[in-house]
RNA sequence: GCCUGGGUGGUGAAAUGGUAUACACACGACACUUAAAAUGUCGCGCCGAAAGGCAUGCGGGUUCGAUUCCCGCCCCAGGCACCA
């Protein structure tokens, strides 16, 4: 047993006196940037979940430095926002107080960790030094049109009184409270992130991202490829503009469908029979939420527009117009042509409504009839009653139909532009005047930043808090010098955490958001841990920021984050996801205390592959703790005389497999295994105490630089011990010697159809026919031809020799 | 519905074509102890006295040999979704 908070106080304490993990730029060192997600300094404080990722990227981290890199792995503080906010309402405390107190609270609970960072460059996303920039940031965009304002319809929650980007919405709810989201319209400014759509689409090919996250980016971009056609409204000089991504069926467009509020449907109402009853379902898709609108498996509903039809432009039939929710007015032009029979949505809308399924792509071609449908049809085949198109393959006359009609070829994004204006008082306030002379005026850089005022009723009402400070609304106009209007509402966090990482190397520096130097020298960043809820949230939008401001020239890259990694979630004793009403949150603090960080660490890394969900189970920490007790009794029992000659063969190969496995499996992000491997090592170094074979100072000192970065309080108290004055974090890694990874014997396993028979020592090297020689031989010895019939005999001529290890 | 993952002992898991269950946890027996804890030793997939047989979600296939590769299905978790 040894004193885990005595050791682990003692070199938490060294490392923050020498500076252990302050980076500087060295143009000479090959650089690595470790970064970890930066936790929101909520008052819970960290869970158990946190540090998981943090444990992983820490002993990359120091395998890394230990590799002789220069390594950068720096911590801050996403700060602003709701969850800071609300937190603060609860406590009836002022935001900027108690975020203060929970970062104090969180920065002790990673020191408690031993992480490795540089906490020189820390960064607090509501500082004034730090949101300065992301006001500059914002300019920045504004300049290039990237920042816009526009009435449109936004999600709003009720309960967090503010807007929230799409990527907020989860299924139909506020991503933090999971109140229903409803559509309100309001004028907001908004990121052109649509600006960029093929270029994160393209971009993900070239990073190291985990395949999820990409997929997940992929459909929330959501490419396809068509053509938008016009079809003529009849008696009219309005027309109705679709996407399609089947213009090869448009003969078989047999109707259209408009969203309840396309703006076509009030310039109709006056030509249509039935005024009243489109009003009237105008007005129930209004009541339906986003939820109700979405739902699954909902059968459709519409209205005709009486008496108004369009015309097809291909067949030059009037066909009817029609609208009905099941068309979304956010989505391409918000009006789709109808093509029943090769569409299950429009096929449905027709089977319920009699309008006519017309097949224009036929499976069976040349077959004399086509099928009748029970289903839409959606695959390929030949073009029937299709004009002068008839009988080419569909895929093939895509192209030539939409141009036929003069439609023009369209590629169309699901991603839509990122909404970043909020009612919300703990944010990065909008640098923007309104002059009613001037218009819409930028502050200038100069007069940057533009303060977050303390002394305002700081609770949501709906309106932005900062309305109700005149001292902070009323400006004059930087262009004219009247009374003008200050932006009130504030922007949403993400865009803080947008561009954190460029922050940390410049972190000092007062006049610059990020200095060209520090940036080339360190960016982009080499590996990024975190969690996977922000696949299309947070790693979209630096994606998104890095790409405009490489475009801008402040950037030499596009894409900030070279290497990612997820950690999968820490699950309850319970197998449920930790929450307070469940009551089965572990609080890491509790752990630290009673088995120490390095026991935590351990454990943590031991549960199971990094990216997976997995269950805490305390009773299974004393199996970390018995691990490091073990490694440290025997480091105390024996002598650390230079006796690595007397030691076993044995233990010298077993020590090499160690180095070389533990090497691969942190390269490669297998924590767990890698703690396995150095529990065997340390399990044969116990044998070896036992039967009386020396154990060698060299071999205890690699034992000890393979589990620094794992538990690196007792490594490095062992290390002392040993009798080193300094740190163990710069200390070569060990290499390992090819030579005794090469055993002198096999075994080769005898398997006769598929089954193990036998096993048998042979001499590391020798052939396959060599090995093979004494085979029949074996058979007969044990047994096996008298026992079994004849057949066995036969087919034990096809034989399998298996070997365990190589035969090298 | 589509797209990702995943399904192995009592539990967390290991093995990515070659002795399935490494490393741990839990459990059991024993030793030490006045006792308990700690520690140590042994055992621990299932059936069977043994020989042996059967086991990696289910059913097929490829192979001398499949947890691993291929085809079909079931279940679980996550993401997307009237997206035209």
């Amino acid at each position: 047993m040894y004193s885990h908070k005595k050791i682990e106080k003692k070199w938490q304490a060294y490392w923050e006196k020498n500076r252990t993990f302050e980076a500087a730029e060295d143009p000479e060192k090959k650089k690595q940037y470790i970064l970890d997600m930066f936790p929101y300094p909520s008052g819970d404080g960290l869970h158990v979940g946190h540090p998981e990722g943090y444990t992983a990227n820490d002993i990359f981290a120091r395998y890394l430095r230990m590799n002789g890199y220069n390594v950068l792995h720096p911590i801050g503080f996403d700060a602003f926002g709701l969850p800071a906010e609300n937190y603060a309402i609860k406590q009836g405390v002022h935001p900027k107080e108690s975020t203060e107190k929970n970062i104090t609270h969180i920065r002790e609970q990673l020191l408690a960790f031993g992480f490795s960072y540089d906490w020189s460059r820390e960064v607090t996303t509501s500082s004034q030094k730090y949101y300065h920039w992301t006001q500059w940031l914002f300019l920045q965009l504004y300049r290039k049109g990237l920042a816009y304002k526009k009435s449109a319809p936004v999600n709003w929650c009720e309960s967090c009184q503010t807007v929230l980007a799409n990527e907020q919405v989860v299924s139909g709810e506020c991503e933090r409270c999971h109140t229903a989201v409803v559509q309100k319209k309001l004028e907001q400014w908004f990121l052109k992130v649509t600006a960029y759509a093929q270029e994160l689409l393209s971009g993900l090919e070239t990073l190291d991202w985990p395949a999820p996250i990409k997929t997940a980016q992929r459909n929330w971009i959501g490419k396809s490829e068509g053509a938008h056609i016009s079809f003529p409204i009849a008696d009219s000089h309005l027309s109705i503009s679709v996407f399609t991504t089947r213009p090869d069926t448009l003969f078989g467009a047999t109707y259209m469908v408009l969203a309840p509020e396309h703006e076509l449907v009030e310039k109709l109402k006056k030509s249509m029979t039935n005024q009243y009853e489109v009003e009237a379902y105008q007005k129930a898709t209004q009541k339906k939420s986003e939820l109700q609108r979405t739902q699954l498996e909902k059968e459709k509903t519409g209205v005709a527009l009486g008496g108004v039809y369009a015309i097809n432009p291909a067949t030059q039939e009037n066909i009817p117009i029609w609208i009905a929710d099941y068309v979304v007015p956010s989505y391409a032009t918000g009006a789709i042509m109808a093509v029943p029979a090769h569409d299950s949505r429009d096929f449905s809308f027709a089977k319920k409504y009699h309008l006519p399924v017309r097949m224009v792509v036929c499976p069976h071609y040349p077959a004399p009839t086509c099928p009748i449908l029970d289903e839409a049809y959606e695959g390929d085949g030949h073009l029937v009653e299709s004009g002068k198109f008839t009988s080419m393959k569909n895929i093939e006359a895509k192209k030539a139909i939409a141009e036929s009609v003069g439609g023009v070829l369209h590629t169309q994004y699901r991603l839509r532009d990122w909404l970043i204006s909020r009612q919300r008082y703990w944010g990065a306030p909008i640098p923007i005047i309104y002059c009613a002379n001037c218009g819409t005026q930028e502050v200038s850089e100069a007069d940057l930043p533009v303060l977050l005022p303390t002394d305002v009723d700081f609770r949501p009402t709906g309106e932005s808090p900062l309305m109700r400070s005149k001292k902070f609304h009323r400006v004059s106009c930087p262009k004219c010098g009247k009374r003008a209007r200050r932006e009130s509402d504030t922007m949403d966090t993400f865009m803080c955490s947008s561009w954190y990482y460029l922050r940390y190397p410049s972190a000092d520096d007062a006049h610059h958001p990020f200095t060209q130097e520090k940036t080339s020298y360190w960016l982009p960043v080499d590996m990024y841990v975190g969690g996977a809820e922000h696949a299309v949230l947070h790693l979209l939008y630096a994606r998104f920021i890095t790409k405009a401001l490489c475009d801008m020239g402040f950037l030499s890259f596009d894409e900030p984050f070279a290497r990612l990694r997820n950690q999968g979630l820490i699950l309850g004793e319970d197998g449920e996801k930790m929450s307070k009403s469940r009551g089965n949150v572990i609080n890491p603090d509790d752990i630290i205390d009673a088995y120490g960080a390095d026991t935590m660490r351990i454990y943590i890394m031991f549960m199971g592959p990094l990216e997976d969900a997995k269950p805490w189970n305390t009773s299974s920490i004393m199996g970390s703790r018995r691990f490091l007790d073990k490694a440290w009794d025997i480091f105390m029992k024996t002598a650390d005389e230079d006796a690595d000659a007397q030691s076993s063969e044995f233990l010298t190969r077993l020590l090499h497999k160690t180095i070389q496995k533990v090497t691969n499996d942190i390269v490669t992000f297998h924590f767990n295994t890698a703690i396995s491997t150095l529990m065997m090592l340390l399990n044969g170094m116990q044998d070896a105490v036992k039967k009386g074979i020396p154990v060698g100072k060299k071999t205890k000192e690699t034992f000890l630089l393979l589990l620094s970065p794992f538990a690196p309080h007792i490594a490095e108290e062992l290390w002392e011990s040993l009798g080193h004055a300094e740190t163990l974090a710069y200390r070569a890694w060990p290499l390992y010697d090819e030579a005794l990874l090469i055993e002198d014997a096999v075994t080769l396993v005898i398997q006769i159809n598929g089954k193990v028979r036998d096993t048998m020592e042979v001499a590391a090297g020798i052939s396959e026919d060599e090995a093979k020689k004494p085979f029949k031989w074996t058979l007969y010895k044990n047994g096996l031809q008298e026992k079994k019939s004849k057949k066995l005999f036969l087919s034990a001529e096809k034989f399998s020799i298996s070997c365990v290890g190589s035969l090298k």
